[in-house]
DNA sequence: ATGATTATGATCGAAAATGATTGACACCTA
DNA sequence: TAGGTGTCAATCATTTTCGATCATAATCAT
């Protein structure tokens, strides 16, 4: 068996299994252990896995700790006063009772720690949401079915025949990462294909962006502006951006970020 | 075991209860005490544990414990160790890349932490082994859509048209309040209900009972003994349960709790 | 075709991991 | 307090794994 050839192999081996063992890839390959070893070694020099001893490991990032995970964690603390500001909002607009869906995403997240004194019907695709509800509060909690996606930490049904269809809401909220005239736009598509299953299945989309993502671009376009009944972002969104969305007969909410100071709002304001 | 294998099973065992003991760990992983007090001290310095003596305890202690621990602890110190015996059969039957199906339950929660070190497709109607294998391997997880009952910790579909259709398995493992002539029973309608729309999605199905479950009866008989194609109890069994089960052609699998150093290490070997 | 370079396999000593043993120490109980 | 139990750290023997070296085979360039 070539080099490249056993390489391909030992790279599939470590996707199936969290180690394996030197003794593992000769059986595999039908090549001595100094040759495994060689390759290891080599492997992990370029960095396609992590050499351990008696074998290899795939490369793992960050070890992922905590409830909302990985991605999750590197992100949830950017720009966390606008969003909590933010989520305030829209969980202004639950009452006892209603049916909603919150789709995954930082941005909704930051809604669960308000969500605990409630009691509404929630629909979700976000395992962390669905976790956090079921612990802190009292709301009757559905979630859809389908794979857990650690990257995104989303749940996702290949499948068309899964309960979304089932679920009939008032409203939807939901992020994204960027929203302008073409209408709202994100970047994975997974979540793309997770957020257009249940985007219809609620009376009004209200979407939840900070006042950063109307200068942001992103390469896949979710929906038209005219699908949007309410967006809510913070007091540093541009009179532009506020016209655009008056223009295209959206509602909009400003939610005030308390409790910031002015050099923290110069400085963010400076960073974009 | 491997090195990392045993870290993965630790740290997920530490999850469940506030204290692991090492003679817990001992017996999840099948090596001497030293070495667990070695990977003890280790992973300590890593920061990813915190020991204690006679054992180990998790980092983060506060609201953790809050969802696989408030009604599942009830029943969960029950017949521990019988449970995990058990539970190390039932994934000594799995090998990886298989596709399984776990039912919710106490006994099958003891599953995930061996089943850390695998990487399996796993499809579960159960929060906590869905949420604890999320965090803890590498496993590919896809749950059930539906509403999340906390009393029995499970999701369930008031649908008919769930995902569970979709997903078709090698092996099915559930626990179940007792085991008759008359076959699998359950008392709480609920997990019937869920049982059912698992049952026939794999190919075989394994029952695992620890041998008290062989007196007790309840008033609903989920299936008859012929769908069962394997049960796994503990050594505590009658000579007539065990009968009973050969009567009905059911393959029988008895977890020894005392002394399984040397088969366990035999049959690991056994089964690379 | 020939020599050079590289890859592979085998061997052996070094290093590391593991398991068992021992004595010390803390904790509990009578 | 004395004795028993369980836990821990240190130590040593054994096994496993690693790295270095060398010989052979394969590949390449000229």
């Amino acid at each position: 068996m070539h080099e490249k050839e056993r390489y391909r192999v030992i790279l599939s081996a470590i996707e199936d299994r969290p180690v394996v063992t030197v003794a593992d890839l000769c059986g595999l390959t039908g090549v001595s252990e100094a040759t495994i070893r060689r390759d290891i070694s080599a492997l992990h020099l370029q960095k396609k896995l992590r050499r351990v001893r008696g074998g290899a490991e795939a490369i793992i990032p960050p070890q992922f700790v905590g409830l909302a995970g990985r991605t999750f964690s590197v992100n949830e603390t950017l720009r966390i006063a606008e969003k909590q500001s933010i989520a305030r909002e829209a969980v202004n607009l639950c009452a006892n009772g209603d049916s909603i869906i919150i789709n995954g995403g930082t941005t909704t997240f930051q809604m669960v720690h308000l969500l605990a004194a409630h009691r509404l019907q929630i629909f979700t695709n976000s395992f962390p949401i669905a976790e956090h509800l079921l612990r802190h509060s009292k709301n009757s909690i559905m979630v859809s079915g389908g794979l857990l996606y650690r990257e995104q930490n989303i749940i996702l049904s290949p499948f068309d025949n899964d309960l979304t269809r089932n679920f009939s809401a008032k409203r939807m909220f939901m992020g994204a990462q960027g929203l302008g005239p073409l209408g709202l736009m994100e970047a994975d598509p997974l979540l793309i294909q997770a957020e257009q299953k249940l985007i219809g299945q609620a009376d009004e989309l209200v979407v939840l962006v900070d006042s950063s993502k109307f200068q942001k671009r992103s390469s896949l376009v979710l929906c038209p502006l005219e699908k949007i009944s309410t967006v809510i972002t913070d007091d540093g969104i541009s009179d532009s951006a506020a016209a655009m969305l008056e223009a295209a007969d959206v509602n909009l909410i400003v939610a005030q970020t308390v409790g910031m100071h002015e050099e923290e709002a110069a400085s963010r304001q400076a960073s974009n």
